[in-house]
DNA sequence: GACAGATGTTTACGCCGTTAACATGGAGAG
DNA sequence: CTCTCCATGTTAACGGCGTAAACATCTGTC
């Protein structure tokens, strides 16, 4: 598979066909990137090794730290990445209900939340590498600074669904101005515990018609809670 | 440290006071356990490593074969602590809740939550234990059906408080009959995500007050949906 | 065309989990 | 009381990991 995206990017980057045996691999962050991605998809954030993602990009384990700090490095690209795809599936998800009334708000932010789920379902590793802990070893002020950064990124990329969404079910008249600060946070937890109680939890041996069901259930206490009274 | 364990056991086990080149441990599996609790303690799950729990306690790396199959089964036992602790605190802070009436019991409610996600925040190594991942490997079928018996284990053991607690809020006539099925799984799905979004997620970088706002605004919200109408 | 910096390689270190072979010592049988 | 067996410890060794250091090769620039 390796040898195959390699081949591909020789013959299209130099035109030097059959260039096998090059000494500089051209686009190996990419590489690495996507092999490390590979690795997450089936394993989770802890496959996530520097030197297996070298070696599935043809390349010495070393050659990575000219294009990634270290591991925690990769991973951190990995866990943007899984961010992205959580996002754009929630998009999608989010997308498919049409109108303006409010039986289809409601219907949208239940299906943010599904998507949510369905994400973390169909990808359980890139789920968990979305939302793995970041280097565990005291960070420079530097790299603080950084994952402050990344938060905040967080909630303008994955949040932004979720708000709007939430402010047309206010402008609707669905849900109670007052109750509108602070709902998103809810609404986050409740689809995330749901999420990772399937995952890792629980309610890991459940069947998919009962966790279709605990799904929809919860989509429907909390948005009920959100809109009460 | 582990020196000193070692000498305190010595002396309690079996009197022979100062007898530390014994060959024999006397109580390996539960030295190794505690250090491998505290190693989880501060770390997480990732952080309990056999050689490191051997070394703690003064004993060679291979000798905690004889007491576990491998680092796995250490991790289990680790865990199976990590969520005995969980419900205990639990059912500390709902124990502090008096009365039989309405407004007791849905305070009974937030208290249950409150202890779960404090527990996450007072011990994050040991939550994390108590929801990481078991040994990702193909599973036999014997594992299989003793995960299984553990996750039953799960329900009986962290559920039944919050069972109870439920029951008697369609007792106490706040919650309809009809909504009780199923709601164990709502309330617990909201906890623990706003439990894990504040360790892990996008909430880790907000103050303590905000914290405890996030915190009752998720109950107040999952209780609403839970009673509505 | 030579040189400098970017990019990749080899080698090496210490840590990890785990296996295999060996050592010890306590408990029960004769 | 002694001898033997087995539970419980030990050391040695393997392969895999992250990472650093020293070396090699390419490539763009004056």
């Amino acid at each position: 598979m390796e040898a195959n995206s390699r081949a591909t990017r020789d013959a299209s980057a130099t035109g030097q066909a059959g260039a096998r045996g090059r000494y500089h691999h051209g686009d190996l962050r990419n590489a690495l990137l996507r092999a490390a991605i590979d690795l997450a998809r089936d394993g989770g954030p802890d496959a996530v090794v520097l030197r297996a993602a070298a070696r599935a990009a043809g390349v010495s384990a070393t050659a990575a730290y000219r294009h990634f700090a270290g591991q925690a490095e990769l991973l951190h690209a990995v866990k943007e990445y899984a961010q992205e795809r959580l996002v754009d599936r929630m998009e999608e998800s989010g997308r498919e209900v049409e109108g303006e009334g409010v039986e289809a708000v409601v219907e949208r932010v239940r299906a943010l939340g599904r998507g949510y789920v369905m994400f973390a379902m169909e990808e359980p590793g890139l789920f968990r590498a979305a939302f793995c802990r970041e280097t565990i070893g005291s960070v420079s002020l530097d790299q603080e600074g950084a994952a402050r950064a990344l938060s905040r990124r967080w909630e303008s990329r994955s949040f932004d669904l979720l708000i709007e969404t939430l402010d047309s079910l206010v402008a609707c008249g669905k849900m109670a101005p007052e109750r509108r600060p602070g709902a998103e946070l809810s609404a986050w937890a409740m689809v995330h515990g749901v999420a990772t109680l399937i995952l890792d939890g629980p309610l890991a041996d459940l069947g998919p018609e009962q966790v279709r069901h605990v799904i929809e259930r919860a989509l429907t206490d909390v948005i009920e809670g959100l809109t009460a009274r």
